[in-house]
DNA sequence: TTGACATATTCCTATATCGGTATATGATTT
DNA sequence: AAATCATATACCGATATAGGAATATGTCAA
């Protein structure tokens, strides 16, 4: 067996730097394929072959003006993403260091409290 | 030129979905791998190996004890990824739907207050 | 209808993966 | 010292990439 594909899930379409560019383009709204190849500076066919990957996994959807192809984001797909990691936040983040802080300050109080001792 | 390394960075690394089941219990506190085999019920060198590019990529470390290896989550190595998608959020999040109807209501006031027209 | 434009697809090659199996390495117990 | 346990590594095979270049498809303009 292989490497999962990139088309697999959101995990691994988004695995790609490039693509995480692409998606980062498209938050600033729709925008026909000859933008993002300006934008990023990288050749058209690559371009589409990365917005199809993204298409597969649900990360964008298209709609047709002219000769143009309109892709936009779609947002939700990321969430699994999020929900994963956000479980891991409480290690690094500022604030749930304080939020430490006050757990412990709370657990000071409730030794000082206990009743049967 | 191939797809990037599963080595290459922590986005890579957690696309393979066992990789993360394996962050998800160290989560709960180190573990010798053997812990890890039984728990997920994979074959141990396929365990030992993911390991490897958990190492590789910082999101784990280890420690000896006499045969054993204790391997511990490495949080913050899980940062960046959470710094990209939590941009996203607002995509799909309750909370901020409803402060889109706050923003909204507040426009409306705005409207009826605005003074040169 | 011919040419220009916008995008998608195909073909190529190099490479890195994943699981499975076998084996190596090193520590502990008997 | 030998057997056992815990883990890591090596080897194999199948497969799916990613970029580059060429080309196909479809739309609009002259």
């Amino acid at each position: 067996m292989a490497r999962a594909a990139t088309t697999a899930d959101t995990f691994n379409a988004v695995a790609e730097p490039r693509r995480r560019l692409i998606l980062d383009v498209l938050a600033g709204g729709e925008r026909p394929v000859n933008d993002l190849v300006r934008e990023l500076g990288l050749a058209q066919p690559q371009v589409s072959k990365h917005l199809r990957v993204l298409r597969e996994v649900g990360a964008v959807e298209v709609r047709e003006r002219g000769r143009q192809r309109l892709y936009r984001l779609n947002g939700p797909a990321l969430k699994p993403i999020h929900d994963w990691v956000k479980n891991y936040e409480s290690l690094w983040s500022e604030r749930f260091d304080q939020l430490d802080v006050v757990l412990e300050e709370l657990k000071q109080k409730e030794e000082g409290d206990v009743s049967d001792e």
